[in-house]
DNA sequence: GGCTTGACCAGAGGATTCTTCTAGAGCAAT
DNA sequence: ATTGCTCTAGAAGAATCCTCTGGTCAAGCC
């Protein structure tokens, strides 16, 4: 019966939230409905989660945690500046086309801009912009911008294309929208990275 | 003890709403806090909604309605397309500053994008999108990017570092980040708008 | 005035949903 | 075998939601 971890009905609760939320939005699901989805009893759920809210805050966690981690390895393993600031943006745009229904997800549960975010949303958040940051500081040539606007700048136009295509109030696709985001990101950050040379 | 509108609980529920939600969190609240807020009943609350995702559907509405007319009127008073162009960036982050409790119900509140959006919402950014569309082929010179990419540029980049800000994640001010945002904006779109001469 | 109609409001009470609590299974270390 | 820990189970109590009946009030009509 391989080890506990395996059996474990905490994955099978996040798996059964997620199809849950996504079918009838977080406020209207119910507990009932993620148990009898998920196979687990009441006692697993609190046991876990503490309830409702924690359920929902531990799967955003886990949804963004899988595309922080991903999307820094792709920019980790760029070779100069330019390749960088596309593959984000490029990044973005297959995650939310290979994980639509966590994608989904992220952008329709954010409870947590309101009630304090929990510490563990927090860190996570931390440790990624922290890493941007770096990234950022340390190929620049040029005096930045508050950072906050360079990272606006960066990928705004992308999540707000992606917020679009994933409420389908758009036909475009996200592989059609790719050079033009592609292009305008780098079209904004690339004085930032380029030698001050007058 | 005037008309029958003026007395009504409807505004009183809604006012409630904001401030329970913007309190507790929107999963969190409970009627029982909004009633007692706003001084209404049980049944004035189901009469006028009909539920609480009712009375959360109709105050996002009511929000949106709001910022929609007042960003479009900033728009068509605008003489030329870049006093039109940096108008919205900068009537967007007057508005969060102005009216912060709204702006940060329309983000936390965001269950439309799974289930499907009322009949009102959709038709409201309908034509708040077809009014910015017309603006924008009316004056172009060039052929346009589709549509969601063009938009996309013009006001993600300000949604993004919003989000930021009421999420009280970033020290630096609307005011201060106005012209970055208000000046990528035009860099992005002006082009559009420029005879193509060559 | 007196009657009718329809919009709006009130709150008790049944139905639903959430959460706590006790009990116990499986596993590891002693 | 015993102890201690993590995890699972589901009944029962607590909290919350929503329906339903019975009003009030203003407006329109005779």
């Amino acid at each position: 019966m391989a080890t506990r971890q395996e059996t474990s009905k905490r994955q099978a609760l996040l798996d059964g939230a997620l199809a849950c939320f996504l079918e009838h939005g977080v406020v209207e699901t119910t507990m009932e409905h993620v148990l009898s989805r998920s196979g687990a009893s009441v006692g697993s759920l609190y046991h876990h989660f503490g309830g409702k809210e924690g359920l929902a805050d531990a799967l955003y966690v886990e949804c963004l945690g899988g595309y922080h981690t991903a999307a820094f390895a792709r920019l980790d393993a760029a070779p100069d500046a330019e390749t960088g600031v596309r593959a984000i943006v490029e990044h973005h745009l297959s995650w939310i086309v290979a994980h639509t229904d966590r994608a989904k997800f992220l952008l329709a549960y954010r409870d947590h801009e309101i009630r304090p975010a929990s510490d563990e949303l927090r860190s996570l958040n931390r440790v990624f912009y922290g890493q941007i940051e770096r990234w950022i500081t340390d190929r620049a040539h040029v005096e930045l911008p508050p950072l906050p606007v360079v990272i606006s700048q960066w990928l705004g136009p992308t999540h707000s294309f992606s917020r679009h295509w994933l409420s389908a109030q758009v036909r475009i696709t996200p592989a059609d929208a790719r050079p033009f985001l592609s292009d305008s990101a780098w079209h904004a950050l690339g004085p930032l990275f380029r030698p001050t040379t007058g």
